[in-house]
DNA sequence: CCCGCTGCGGAAAACGTTTCCGTTAGGATT
DNA sequence: AATCCTAACGGAAACGTTTTCCGCAGCGGG
């Protein structure tokens, strides 16, 4: 506890003085970019900084401006180990607009999604971009939109990247087409029965992708009984569980269709594990994917291109209405659902 | 452009005025703690802000308080798709401390990381965590250390998660050892002929990591000539195409040990699409293994034990002397390298 | 020689909180 | 009934920036 020398930290006007200016140009050398310097001026505030180790006080730069530099990305529940596609995303293209990107977690509760909203509101950030699967029984939807509108009304920017439908700009991609593809392709590979192993009850998402594929599935004049659908967490661990279940069922299954790639993961080590030999199918195209036997057939969705336009979307003009840019993706069909020979 | 009425948002004076109190008494109400405010007045304090749709604003509150609330974490280059087990360990630790955790993501580049550094820095926040592998040739290292040595006079928290050796708490793991056994446990399983698939040639966690491997395998009287390790940037794809390289050298190689799981799962997947059958070994055990065959044989490290003290650390007093903690890893043998016959 | 620009610098007023400190009310103690 | 304590409250001064507004100098054109 002897050299604790607790310093104040550098501020502005700390420089400003040694290098023998105003605080306002300092500031003006440091930060505002629009009002000219003189460059001999410039220079001496620029030296004055580095020998004292200043660094802008962001907290109290947002305060004056009354906004905070760059975006803020809500994600549900992170600890998730495969990584969110869409955060890398988001932070490599922000990164490439040079603009910071904060990322903060909220559970999977949706009580929780509004809380973290809330909190990413108090930072007043430029841009709020919230990412997640919306559900349809969501009680806590009202207070979420309220939240937000207050937000845009105050001059923030909120993107959504989720499902279409809510008041804001929102880049969506085609849950319940890749679902429907996904089933017309299995189907035309030979497959006549499957099942579907799902997530909570009401997220939009998995019912989107689930409701597809089995419209698909009725189109090609397939019947999926109700039964076949398995409702579980959205994890990797509780598909991997779910499948257990599956099977002790006993029901003849040829191919399980799981709602995201994680899941798919789950199950394709829960077959592996018990030695069953049953063709899967995922849904994102995760990167993780292709370290993974046998190779897993997927709905490939381009998150990269996801990510740039929710921020461009977010960096451009406003619009008079709530814009919605639908991303399509494809089906890839890989080594885990091989064709079926009749 | 017609509903565009830009309001601005709530502020406490605000709350405070429809409640009918002073500002201070709202401030105390909603967030100071440690005074009283009678029941009936936090009670209309509380119904004000809902109605007004109050957020704090965090910045303001920053400024005032001189430091922001929360654990800012430092990683370098974000976008890998496997996630990186230390942010994940470090949200759920927080989380349930009920800290707020802010994610800032350097580029690879060593100029980076101070960058993010300083940014960082300018957010105050109560705590600075920062992980990522340091450098021996490492340029930029003084001017780190100086940056996190203010921030700590300046009353700030630093703990790093890396190797250990800078002036300030860290939280490592024991890289050295990890490769030592792995090399004893494979030199056990009767291997001889090894090639080691290594990260960037200054950074500290691969060339301990390879230290120790060619130590143990000395020990148990196998050289590892030079030329066996290779050396290209941490990530998956790099090793991937390294295998391609050493393959074509035509060395007989039995087994390969790669610096981290990420680099292992990139070998294991070059070797699957080669038809190659050689065995392989990895460090971290990062939760992706479970989905992956054959299982991959690795250092396992304990990421939830290590962020946890991370942040038991910085939340305790701070010591006379910057402390250590080292966290050891054990070997776990799966199916990647199964016995060798002789 | 005067006038109006232009370009730059500084003083001071914001921005929205927290917190120090003084004040008041009301109950407990003599 | 007078005094002392304590708890709750409010006014106002911070906190570290940005930005507005004003002043000043220098300069070219009439």
């Amino acid at each position: 506890m002897s050299e604790t020398t607790s310093t104040r930290a550098a501020r502005l006007s700390d420089v400003a003085r040694l290098a023998g200016v105003s605080a306002a140009t300092a500031s003006r050398a440091l930060n505002g970019s629009d009002r000219g310097v003189r460059e001999a001026n410039r220079a001496k505030v620029l030296e004055a900084a580095k020998t004292l180790g200043y660094t802008t006080n962001v907290a109290a730069q947002a305060v004056a401006r009354g906004r905070n530099r760059g975006v803020t990305l809500v994600v549900k529940g992170i600890p998730e180990d495969y990584a969110n596609p869409i955060i890398s995303g988001v932070v490599t293209a922000a990164q490439r607009r040079g603009l910071p990107v904060t990322i903060t977690s909220a559970g999977t509760d949706p009580a929780d999604l509004v809380e973290a909203v809330h909190n990413a509101r108090s930072h007043r950030p430029e841009i709020l971009m919230i990412t997640g699967g919306r559900a349809t029984d969501d009680a806590t939807i009202p207070e979420l939109v309220d939240a937000l509108q207050r937000y845009e009304a105050e001059g923030g920017r909120v993107v959504l990247i989720t499902q279409p439908g809510l008041p804001f700009d929102t880049v969506a991609y085609e849950n319940r087409k890749g679902g429907y593809d996904m089933a017309k392709t299995l189907a035309g590979l030979g497959y006549r029965n499957f099942a579907v192993i799902s997530g909570m009850k009401h997220g939009l998402t998995q019912r989107d992708r689930t409701a597809g594929f089995i419209e698909g599935l009725a189109e090609s004049g397939i019947q999926l009984p109700a039964d076949r659908v398995l409702i579980g967490e959205f994890t990797r661990d509780a598909a991997y569980a779910m499948t257990g279940d599956l099977l002790r069922r006993g029901i003849p299954v040829e191919a399980i269709f799981a709602v995201n790639d994680a899941m798919a993961l789950g199950v394709l080590t829960f077959l592996r594990d018990a030695g069953r030999s049953i063709a899967v199918a995922g849904f994102d195209d995760i990167q993780a994917l292709r370290d993974v036997t046998p190779s897993l057939s997927t709905v490939h969705l381009p998150w990269d291109q996801v990510a740039d336009e929710a921020l461009t979307m977010a960096m451009g003009p406003r619009g008079d209405e709530p814009r919605t840019i639908m991303i399509e993706g494809h089906v890839v069909v890989r080594e885990s659902t091989p064709s079926v020979v009749p």
